[in-house]
DNA sequence: CATGAATGAGGATTCATTCAT
DNA sequence: CATGAATGAATCCTCATTCAT
């Protein structure tokens, strides 16, 4: 049943060419946006010919999909795995310091950008990069805090709420003058502080009370 | 106070045409961003010939930045006055409600979006949008709590830190999944559950205990 | 028989309002040619609103027409009355210092690359500069030699080419390079060397052999 | 000896295509200017696309620049050889009847109009043509004039001033008329009596006086 | 008559997309 | 399949001209 085709090596849907394709695409869009970013630009990223772009894709926005699909995805994968033997501070401290460098860092920041530029002209790509990449860490996260709450060491209502808060708490001061281009990604000292008191701030509120049970 | 007009401007700088045309163009502007808004789309929107857009703007990006300027103006200005006589607990849930009220209305979401769109390739826009809207509220709302500090019912080191440290609780589960169009605005009742959570959060970690002295 | 008409002061054919329009149109299609020079900036030129220009004129090419209609006819009579009490080789270097001034100060050669310029789209432009001008101090010169002739001083017998020959010679080296924009206007010592040259080849020609009668 | 190509150029450097716009560009820009060819119509008289004109040239002006690269070029080259078996009057008669063709012909009075027209507003283009065109013939000519002087058949002083009053003469009554389009191009006899008289007139002037020396 | 705001046709230029090779 | 030349629709912007005041 495989494929005896001699000839056919063509547009796989993961063909060397087509990386090529995407990888440049990804570059440019990122860094343009989708209005600013132009097809010749992109062949040129990619060093293949205008052509070839609509060999693999249908279109720009087709092409653009799925370099968001793709995006989302990456980061989705790279988000945070418990460690069983930390503590819950120190989990939340480390889960707090890599969510924080995820999203200051330059590409990440160009992803958000990007993808809220587009939400309101295409409603699919915001959504596929909320579940896969808000939605989906948010909810691995929400896991750990339910099993935390499993085992009695926090006490908590909606471990759903509680995550939100948490990401939100370790945003503070740091997220939005980074994205709006007021400053440059934030130090990790700094970093530090924030997601420092964003733990103290979540443990005084959700730490199981000894003795209440 | 006036804003200095520092734009190129038409015939006059406030005529009931260039109303109009601030009007078309703030929709099409917000809804389809920088670059995804033709002119000939403003000119339809505000009722008007493509040419008599260039009578009072210069050209689209000059029209563009006023809009946004108009635009953080107005979402500043709106923001919160704290009234002396409601206790803290109160004045935190008034303030919050406001708070995610405007950021989550459809008009200021757009805003958002399309600042953040733009901020990498017209950095101005995305500074004055940031003082005027996020630093603004965010001043005030740090000054607030400096008096609490003094008047004793607060207990708090970094009080610009705490000041975004609620904002952002009170986004908790209801910005992000708004701003990606995963729903429209959030109702006033899920408002109220976030924000009095958030309030418990920020009053359990900053509330001056009492008989420490 | 007097116009006893006391409302009516309007667009005369010489109203000072239309004197004001003329000298700025002038100015303007002088240096920017027909295409290049725009109504607005005439307008602002001539101190008149753009409405003005269209009491007075019944459009751009109208306008246009009269100033080079004024401006060749200035430039006519600007041209060059013979002095009878001077001998002929005096008079030669008078005319052609004068009519080499004339061509190439800024104004004249601005003037003419006009007209040359839309010779091609408005051939009575042309012809009427060509006429007012060129052949207008050729005809002058032609009778001036004419009467030298007769006065036995010349011995000619095409007086209308010798005078174009003349006027040819003294511009030589002179007018091309000025026109071309290679070189500032020429200095009075040049014009004074190349005039004395193309005068005496004139008189090498046409001066009347004495004794052959 | 093959122009260096400094413009931005297309696809390939000497395609049919690019040959095919240069011509009709060139049909266009003599015939309406710079301001007055609108790309379009370029585009119409090439038989080609609005947009195939920017795979080829960078803009208007980038095309409009070749085109009068070319014209003086190929006017520059079709200058005259002076050909040693002749002796000095045929020389000169031949010369002059040549380079009278020349200025005489639709074509040349076009691109002479177009350049003088446009030599205000950019220079370099004026600069080159008189290079190419008037300062290239009348170099050689002024070469053959010292040759002759070198020979004693000739006695001048200032052989470039020399060259310029011939080239001068031979214009006299033609070339006016015909560049303000008062007249079609003038017949061959009636250049034939022009060149006759200027000739004389030069000898008349130059011509080594026998006995002299 | 004088104004200048308003117009809309037209200009240069860009760019997503197609197609012959 | 890969190319890149060719396209033409669409964009921003200008400007001659009109017209209500």
């Amino acid at each position: 049943m495989v494929a005896p085709a001699v000839h056919h090596s063509g547009p796989d849907d993961d063909s060397a060419k087509r990386r090529q394709i995407v990888k440049g695409a990804r570059t440019v869009f990122l860094e343009h946006g989708f209005d600013g970013a132009s097809m010749g630009e992109i062949a040129r990223a990619a060093g293949v010919s205008k052509g070839t772009l609509y060999v693999y894709f249908a279109d720009k926005t087709s092409l653009f999909c799925e370099i968001m699909e793709q995006e989302s995805l990456s980061q989705g994968v790279s988000a945070f795995e418990f460690v069983p033997t930390l503590d819950v501070e120190a989990s939340l401290k480390v889960f707090g310091a890599a969510y924080i460098k995820l999203l200051c860092d330059p590409r990440g920041a160009s992803a958000i950008r990007t993808v809220m530029a587009i939400a309101e002209r295409m409603p699919e790509v915001g959504h596929h990069y909320y579940e896969r990449v808000i939605a989906n860490s948010l909810g691995k996260f929400t896991r750990y805090l339910e099993q935390q709450v499993q085992a009695g060491t926090l006490q908590i209502d909606d471990c759903h709420l509680a995550a939100a808060q948490f990401t939100k708490l370790c945003q503070a001061t740091l997220f939005l003058p980074f994205i709006f281009q007021m400053t440059g990604a934030p130090s990790p000292e700094r970093i530090a502080e924030v997601v420092d008191s964003a733990t103290r701030m979540f443990l005084a509120t959700y730490r199981a009370k000894p003795g209440i049970n």
